[in-house]
DNA sequence: AACAAATCAGTAAAAAAATATTGATATATT
DNA sequence: AATATATCAATATTTTTTTACTGATTTGTT
């Protein structure tokens, strides 16, 4: 809707886990908070606070009361356009794929997991969490008829960028991409990549770092 | 060992990414690839390639032929520490601490799942891909016997915080958060946070901009 | 009603990261 | 052997992101 001030990807990150810390002190009767306590619990600065809060929030923090945490949680929740629902789709129904396909907290960000598509065989037909498990060459028509933006990509690096083509020529708009890999798609396609071994990169390195400090 | 070169955590990130690339450009007999090279592939800019690169990997590269292959595998591999084994534990096992108790790819990463915990008692005593669930109260000890250095912390929400407590009173080192929020841990302990809503909020953010883009 | 404390918004400075530029060097081609 | 081209390393610039600062404002307290 207004979507005019301009909000970093960083920033982007940083919302859900507000979000949650504010729920949390919602939950226990509070009603209202200001930047430098939301600082203090999640650890992080005032200012860091103070303007992303700026960005989603109209009505400005008062000083001394702080904010009204109800106003707030609603202002980030549609923000994060967590009150419209959007369809999405999973691809790759193994470990993880059948985790996401089970997972009940996606309904709180607006998603809403319709089916999932696996190649293999024995799975096809059976159903997850009431969802059905189709073919492959089941998924381009069920996109298209249904309208289907988002695929969750939980199908293994090998297979990922041959997926992610078909999944582009049946219109679906963007990808949330399990792969390890780049994928290699138009670019009006959005990517967002969960790329587990990078985060494991960074926590190995910093326990090296640490373990490292230790015993010097 | 050397690590004196410092790393930004965006360019850990990264290496992953290089090296799954590198191994498949390996498979298909390719011996040696320049940074421009890989850089067309992963859709980067050839400068930061061969800054990420000179970090990882002591012999340089050749004008017109590039670098060989298969030291930089090895370079990259060893600056990521997938030469050497860690063992980790899940903690939590629903459907994502499950998945990860199955999933075979972490032996690639050098990290070595043990054993899952859970609070449920119908899960304790099962076994997952040949590995134990035990109860959270044989946690403690089996961390402290073993040195386990890395959780895998896959419990909901409101319970995140009180486990990650226990697990840095057992002495854990490192925590591998899938939970949605802060921990509040000390200091020294590692934290390596992956939130899926901030992943998907990134991605919603794009598709609303890309569709607002196409609709007007 | 005046004052102090806490918080605010807006701007400025600093730090971090990505990108561009420059000149050197090795390889293939003429 | 000379030349052109691709690639390199190192440095400089730009952009992005975070942190710090300044002065204004509201609320509770004396």
């Amino acid at each position: 809707m207004e979507e005019i001030k301009s909000v970093s990807m960083k920033q982007l990150e940083r919302y859900p886990v507000y979000l949650k810390y504010l729920i949390s002190i919602k939950d226990q009767g509070i009603t209202s908070i200001s930047a430098p306590m939301i600082a203090k619990a999640l650890d992080c600065t005032e200012e860091q606070v103070r303007k992303d809060l700026q960005i989603v929030s109209p009505d400005s923090g008062k000083p001394k009361s702080g904010r009204d945490i109800k106003t707030l949680i609603n202002d980030i929740e549609n923000f994060l356009g967590y009150n419209d629902v959007s369809d999405a789709i999973v691809v790759g129904v193994g470990h993880l794929g059948e985790a996401f396909m089970r997972y009940k907290g996606f309904s709180e960000f607006g998603l809403n997991v319709l089916a999932g598509f696996d190649l293999d065989e024995t799975k096809i037909g059976k159903k997850v969490d009431g969802k059905e498990i189709f073919s492959m060459d089941k998924m381009s028509n069920l996109i298209s008829r249904l309208k289907v933006n988002i695929a969750i990509l939980t199908v293994p690096s090998d297979a990922a960028n041959a997926v992610s083509k078909l999944l582009v020529s049946s219109g679906i708009k963007a990808i949330w991409n399990f792969a390890p890999i780049h994928l290699d798609v138009p670019e009006d396609i959005v990517v967002e990549n969960v790329n587990l071994a990078s985060s494991l990169a960074v926590l190995s390195h910093k326990l090296n770092k640490k373990i490292l400090k230790e015993n010097k």
